[in-house]
DNA sequence: GGGAGATGATTAACATGTTAAGTAGATTTC
DNA sequence: GAAATCTACTTAACATGTTAATCATCTCCC
């Protein structure tokens, strides 16, 4: 009856012999531990941004922008970690749903400076309490200590990676 | 004067009175360290697959296949960590590009099996080499003991929330 | 002070993430 | 054994990720 191969992790065991060793077991490496964990956390929240009409990368926006007066467009890219295409898409929304305000630097008429609006705080509060909940119960179910830990490795392994880049762009052929 | 705000990391003891209390320092929730530290990880990788006109997730769809003999795409899409719809679309220019074959499943006319093609495995040989020693450097800086480490860290965060999601939302096979 | 280059932001183009709807084939139910 | 239902994709529609190109300003330097 149509045998579904079950859920086995890999799916290597019962699919035949392999054509190769596996490089590394594959659903092990680090991009897909930091992809599913991530993911594991955002299914969290989802859900109830969507109740508010906000995706992930908006409410990243409006948190970023609730704790300052104003900010301007690129550092709020850095801060809310998005890029500029993303982010200038993202604020075009924000600001026809007029949960944000924009305007022109003084001393720099190529800057932009946005801040959020009276509207864009509302929704702020209304999600706030919410989200907190589910924060605080993924914290009680890790463990606060857990959790500083992790994000401690976290934030070394970004630090140690953050000259890295340099070294292997040159390395690879280019072959033009 | 609205001078710039130099690159302060929060941007908010210069930014004037704050609004509110800022719920959590944005910057270090566990989402935005998750998703840092998988950037800058995938920040090595990306170069080097572009080169070899691969995304990431289409790398990711082509390990997985070079690991199994063949397999139904359901079970493809758990094991490369993709939704339906990204995987069918990649699966699409994949066969395309005679990256990889499809055919139907012989029990169950709805059930494609793929599998990789010869130049696909061509072309997983002419990324491996610089994809490990990628890896073999990151592991390098981090410690290879850390990194496995954290991974363990991470596995236990993805599953002690595996089941807070029904809380809210369905019960997925406990009952129905 | 004007042109070359740098910078901030947006737009373009393509690939993927995400949810909903659609389609064809299988399973159940009466 | 045919309709209802379920299942395995696939398409559709919209939002974002990613890189390149564009546009407007700004800075530097002669």
């Amino acid at each position: 009856m149509a045998r579904k191969k079950s859920s086995n992790e890999s799916g290597q065991t019962e699919a035949g012999p392999l054509r190769r060793a596996p490089m590394r077991e594959f659903s092990r490496s680090l991009p897909m531990s930091l992809l599913r964990a991530r993911e594991a956390v955002m299914r969290q929240f989802r859900p109830s941004l969507r109740n508010h009409g906000l995706t992930e990368q908006q409410w990243r926006i409006l948190r970023a922008l609730s704790a300052v007066d104003e900010i301007e467009v690129t550092e709020l890219a850095h801060v809310a970690f998005l890029l500029g295409p993303s982010l200038s898409r993202i604020l075009r929304d924000l600001e026809a749903r007029q949960l944000i305000e924009r305007k022109a630097a003084e001393t720099d008429a190529r800057r932009a400076v946005v801040s959020i609006s009276a509207k864009g705080l509302k929704l702020i509060e209304a999600v706030a309490p919410t989200s907190e909940a589910i924060y605080a119960e993924i914290t009680r179910r890790y463990g606060a200590r857990k959790l500083a830990e992790l994000q401690e490795m976290l934030g070394a392994l970004e630090a140690g990676l953050a000259g890295m880049n340099s070294a292997d762009e040159a390395e690879l052929e280019a072959d033009e």
